[in-house]
DNA sequence: TATTGTTATACTCTATAACTATA
DNA sequence: TATAGTTATAGAGTATAACAATA
């Protein structure tokens, strides 16, 4: 996790960056694989926690190419965690939601990993957490909360 | 540990996290598709940049089972980046090294990498990144620099 | 014609199990 | 026997190109 893709001459705040992320990639990648899933079929259930998207918008939000996105969803469809229905108002279009099955296991996975992210601000103050709100707001140029 | 939890509450510190992990796995991904890389082959190079290790040390340092480094080094010598030779105190190990090219490369995606995460920070005033160092630190228990 | 999705194909990454060569 | 490494095999993930169905 600290392996270093990181340069001789790189600066600490570079390095803090990294392990920083190397630190929450863990996180979900280990609660992908107590489920035994890939991260990328954890990012799909939790994208569709809370939407019912088309496979192209699907494909979209993972940053995925379409047919990448088709074989994602056959796995997944075969797992029970996911189904296919089509659009009624577009024949062409293919909507992707949750199983209640899928829907439990992403409720869970999500809970899952937010406790391994908090464990991970266990010995963040909070006016540290705070700072890094908005440390994370310049990095991203996104408002968080 | 995961009673209620209900993931919609997500703390702004927990999708901060998230969102800064994200921004840099990016940086890696793009610095090394630059060079038609996938970013273990970017790690591979990163490490052996100070090292040479045996195929058993290398796999360790990835977390990766053996088979699995066969195979990558295979690939990443078929491309001429790095080369095997038997090791002369133990004729059944297997010393991994970069090429020349193999070394250039490494200390190019170093410093793309580098400048990736740094562009990242633009944003971040002096007195933050002096934080998220101190930050950090408390979040992988490592002390960086 | 354009768009949506799938399929065919090819490659990388990864693991497990079985193998070899060496110790 | 034990260890280092490879190979065989299998499956996931990914992309490109070609395709069918629908608009």
């Amino acid at each position: 996790m600290t392996e270093d893709a990181s340069p001789s001459a790189t600066a600490p705040v570079v390095d803090a960056l990294v392990q920083v992320s190397f630190a929450v990639s863990a996180v979900l990648t280990r609660s992908a694989a107590e489920h035994e899933l890939s991260v990328t079929q954890l990012r799909m259930l939790g994208i569709l926690r809370d939407r019912a998207p088309s496979m192209a918008a699907l494909a979209e939000y993972l940053g995925l190419d379409r047919s990448s996105v088709s074989g994602l969803i056959d796995r997944a469809e075969r797992r029970g965690l996911v189904a296919r229905t089509t659009s009624p108002e577009d024949a062409r279009v293919t909507i992707v939601s949750l199983t209640a099955q899928g829907s439990r296991l992403a409720v869970h996975l999500a809970a899952t990993v937010n406790d391994g992210i908090a464990r991970l601000l266990n010995e963040v103050s909070a006016s540290d957490r705070t700072r890094l709100v908005r440390i994370a707001e310049s990095i991203t140029g996104v408002t968080n909360g």
